[in-house]
RNA sequence: GGAGAGGUGGCAGAGCGGUUGAAUGCGGCGGUCUUGAAAACCGCUUUACCCGCAAGGGUAACGGGGGUUCGAAUCCCUCCCUCUCCGCCA
């Protein structure tokens, strides 16, 4: 949610960052400055009568004390037609409020300048390529196809057990799973993200502060019997750590990381997009997650992905950062990196990390704060990108690195693993 | 799931329906004292919103919501949560 105090005092800078959405950025702005103007109108009359009447509520303790009870019940009778007046204001007021919150929270967050325009992820700006695809033998097979013939993967079996797009992993190929959690797990600790194991259903409060509800209510798996959510990711559980904190401004940065499963209903998918591991409703993923000082926010961002760039060249993964355009990014970020593999058997990119600075835009609905310079609280910024997400990383790994005698096992992993090659 | 107790400021812990945003203690910050530190003493120490250049002023909040009342942390209803005991259980 955008900070009302950056819509007034920055109009100008919020409509540049949110044209690039594609919206009607002016209105969609203006509309905001002046549902905040009647809210606020509202509630300078609504306290204008309560303190009136907190005024003459105290006289009329004064009178009971000093037992002139004739003078207490003239008093009390003029209470009742502010009563009413204050009724009726606080009607006015809470539905001024309601309006500017339900106007609010259709609004995306505002662009940072870096951000380029564009519609649709073809007008992605690629930033680096790095690595290059392997020549596969002929024969060269699919990962779904690898996954039933080496018994690591079996797609069917996640149908009978609970639907499509819920994979069962068997044997190495869970040990291999297994394997990258570890390695990820161990490659963020070691660069100072505090490990993190958090609960996988959350209550709506945390949903909503993220930003997942109201947005993107149905992409999210729905506990009705005690209404709660299975987690979309790492992300909410770890940030809604710090709702409803303020932190010494010493504390900052702060960096953690998560592995969970991750629950997305993903309604409306279809095609070829979703064979095999491509796109599924469950899936493993490490999560980086960090609060930080507006200043330092995007050089954080750039930590970020230097990160997840390690990562990918320790695994000998072909990839390529993308600098997400104005269309393309998510509701609550700013500003995005995708991070995608090469899958040499499908010549296709798979996007295995989305790692975004969010600005104050979660900050706000956490209400997470610091104590800066003055003592003033401050909204944080806060930041988050895979490190990495699963079941891609997992199929890329199985295409690009068969060869007529097996599947060979990164370096890196091996003494994970405990094998270094996966033979039928 | 059954029975009982309770939810107050960073923590601990008071609070006859009327200057209680809230005693007291601890912690924290500033100061006095000291060569320095400790101790002692003095003062300060929640958050959000509104008006104001500021000084300052106003409103709200004692788990959430609703009610009674001129006035509620204090009374009533309801929901949520925590703790103890029993049951079940990895």
């Amino acid at each position: 949610m955008l900070e009302l105090p950056f819509l007034r005092n920055h109009r100008v800078q919020a409509i540049a960052g949110l044209a690039k959405r594609n919206i009607d950025a002016e209105a969609a702005v203006d509309r905001a400055l002046a549902l905040d103007e009647d809210r606020r109108s509202a509630q300078a009359e609504l306290d204008r009568l309560q303190s009136e009447l907190n005024a003459i509520s105290r006289s009329i303790g004064e009178l009971m004390k000093s037992g002139a009870r004739e003078e207490a019940d003239t008093a009390k009778a003029r209470t009742t037609e502010l009563k009413g007046s204050i009724d009726r204001a606080r009607e006015t007021m809470e539905a001024a409020d309601q309006a500017l919150r339900d106007h609010l929270c259709s609004v995306p967050n505002s662009l940072l300048p870096a951000v380029p325009h564009g519609k649709s992820p073809v007008e992605n700006t690629v930033i680096l390529e790095q690595g290059t695809p392997p020549n596969l033998h002929e024969g060269a097979l699919p990962h779904w196809e690898l996954g039933e013939r080496y018994d690591l993967l079996h797609m069917e079996l996640g149908v009978k057990l609970t639907g499509a797009g819920f994979p069962v992993y068997t044997g190495k190929g869970a040990r291999l799973q297994r394997a990258l959690i570890a390695f990820f797990l161990d490659k963020a600790t070691e660069a100072g993200y505090q490990e993190i194991i958090p609960p996988h259903l959350v209550n709506a409060d945390s949903a909503f502060a993220t930003g997942q509800l109201p947005d993107k209510e149905g992409q999210m798996y729905h506990v009705t019997g005690d209404d709660l959510y299975l987690i979309p990711t790492a992300e909410v559980p770890i940030t809604n750590l710090y709702r409803d904190v303020i932190l010494d401004q010493d504390r900052l940065p702060i960096a953690m990381v998560g592995y969970t499963p991750c629950f997305r209903r993903e309604a409306g998918s279809y095609g070829k997009d979703v064979r095999g591991l491509n796109r599924v409703h469950q899936f493993d993923k490490v999560e980086i997650v960090r609060v930080e000082h507006p200043d330092r926010s995007q050089a954080a961002l750039e930590e970020m992905v230097e990160h997840v760039k390690g990562l990918l060249t320790d695994l000998g993964l072909p990839f390529r950062q993308l600098l997400l355009c104005g269309g393309d990014t998510g509701f609550a970020s700013a500003m995005t990196y995708d991070m995608e593999v090469y899958a040499a058997a499908q010549g296709r990119w798979l996007e295995v990390s989305s790692i975004s600075n969010f600005g104050t835009f979660q900050s706000n609905r956490l209400k997470l704060r610091f104590r800066g310079e003055n003592k003033k609280t401050v909204l944080a910024h806060t930041l988050n990108g895979s490190a990495l997400a699963l079941a891609r990383i997992l199929a890329a790994i199985l295409e690009n690195n068969q060869t007529p005698d097996g599947i060979v096992i990164p370096q890196v992993l091996r003494s994970y693993t405990g094998f270094d090659l996966i033979t039928a």
